[in-house]
DNA sequence: ACAAAAGTGTTGTTTCTACACCCATGA
DNA sequence: TCATGGGTGTAGAAACAACACTTTTGT
């Protein structure tokens, strides 16, 4: 009776235990240093086991009564002082095994970390260096070996981070509230790189779709001509809102 | 002093101990019935509290040492047998008192639910009927009220389709080895909606992209002229991975 | 012969792209 | 007046959208 024993199998496996989990929030903090064009990420020197001493994304367990952007929130303002900033959800990478505090613990408490991905202001940004911790932002192409599989999470963050820019208005997130065309350019360049675009097609592009509108009140960066400063304009956008606009 | 203040204030936060989680993982299955023309999703009928007797989305809960995706594939398993599929995570719902179960639970026990989304091809998948339960190809259009917040995971996992199939190759994965440029444009309109392109505009994009083969086959369905049998040929599509393709 | 399904072509318009060029300012 | 950064314009190529049209089959 090969379906009997094949119905005992079943049973056995339906007999394994539920795992218990701890559910921890990892955020990919990035922020774009628009004076040396490098893209940064928020690090911070891990304190306790495991992992002393290596550098990892700023997380934390989540408590009773917290819900997961709450939790993400609360890291956030732990270690940033932040006035914008773009927040949303990345991934959650919960294999056994990726915590190597599941293996001493015995009775089998699973380690799930769900991903947050962010996006401040560098200029506005504190750092809150707490006690003796470090904290940095470090440039994304330059990154230790992070602990657990953070370097795995950050390089998911960072596609997203790209696809965001392209066909979504984030980058008005984190840039002043009026700024010239060549920022958010120079923003586009260092997150996506040299060549996505030249400057005149990117400007004609963006002004066309006529939500960014000119102040009229210029400003001079050293030499040369000084440029406008525009200000992006929400409500112009709403209809572009959802749609499969591209800004690249 | 009211730095001493806020510090204790901070520490009674801190000490609010951790939730303890049992993690879910709900599917959100899709299929295209193309001789209808109809957009389906896989419902169960829940057959325990909470939510007796309300169809909910196929899910179950992680069991020690399998894997989300592993937990994704088991239930994916339990209900219908395929052979082609794809699927991917799609977010992690994780607010508190999101299930009924944690109110009643005085420990504080947390029900996050990992939702993954899912494709599979309609004419091949057979659905496994477990007992009594009930099981059955929703339109995706008259879903009725579901257990939890299942009709918002639903929601967003059919957002995501929308999007993948415009920039990503998954029809591929669920048509048949070979099909006609008639099934492929059916799949696609009844995902996306009637107008988003014309079939002839359709056509002569797709194959211009090139990873389309003719297999020179041809299949007559009733009247009319006999269609080429198309095979997807991902050696070809290769150079266009992880580009920002468009295929609408 | 006719309807139905498949496949091809055409045409006017819009959008890319790669530039060249003009403008305003500090040194 | 020259270098520097800001801003505008344009011509050729490519892509898009809306159709009309031809081909091949079943009935």
């Amino acid at each position: 009776m090969p379906g009997r024993i094949q119905k005992k199998l079943a049973d056995t496996l339906n007999q394994q235990p539920l795992a218990d989990f701890k559910v921890g929030v990892d955020n990919v903090i990035f922020s774009v240093d628009t004076a040396q064009n490098r893209l940064l990420v928020l690090l911070v020197m891990r304190q306790q086991e495991p992992f002393l001493n290596y550098w990892g994304l700023p997380g934390t367990l989540v408590r009773r009564g917290e819900s997961l952007e709450d939790a993400a929130y609360r890291i956030l303002a732990e270690k940033i002082k932040v006035k914008n900033l773009y927040l949303e959800q990345l991934y959650t990478f919960g294999g056994p095994n990726r915590d190597p505090r599941e293996a001493s613990d015995s009775y089998g408490v699973r380690y799930l970390s769900v991903s947050y991905f962010a996006l401040v202001r560098f200029e506005e940004a504190q750092l809150i260096a707490d006690k003796v911790a470090g904290i940095a932002w470090y440039p994304v192409k330059r990154v230790p070996q992070l602990a657990f599989d953070h370097n795995e999470i950050l390089a998911y963050g960072h596609r997203r981070l790209k696809n965001k820019l392209e066909y979504s208005p984030v980058a008005f997130e984190v840039l002043p509230e009026t700024f010239t065309l060549n920022d958010l350019y120079q923003l586009y360049t260092t997150v996506l790189g040299e060549n996505f675009s030249d400057y005149s097609n990117f400007r004609a592009r963006l002004l066309k779709l006529g939500f960014l509108c000119d102040t009229g009140i210029k400003v001079s960066r050293g030499a040369g001509r000084p440029a406008s400063l525009y200000r992006f304009d929400a409500e112009a956008f709403a209809p572009f809102k959802d749609k499969p606009l591209v800004f690249i």
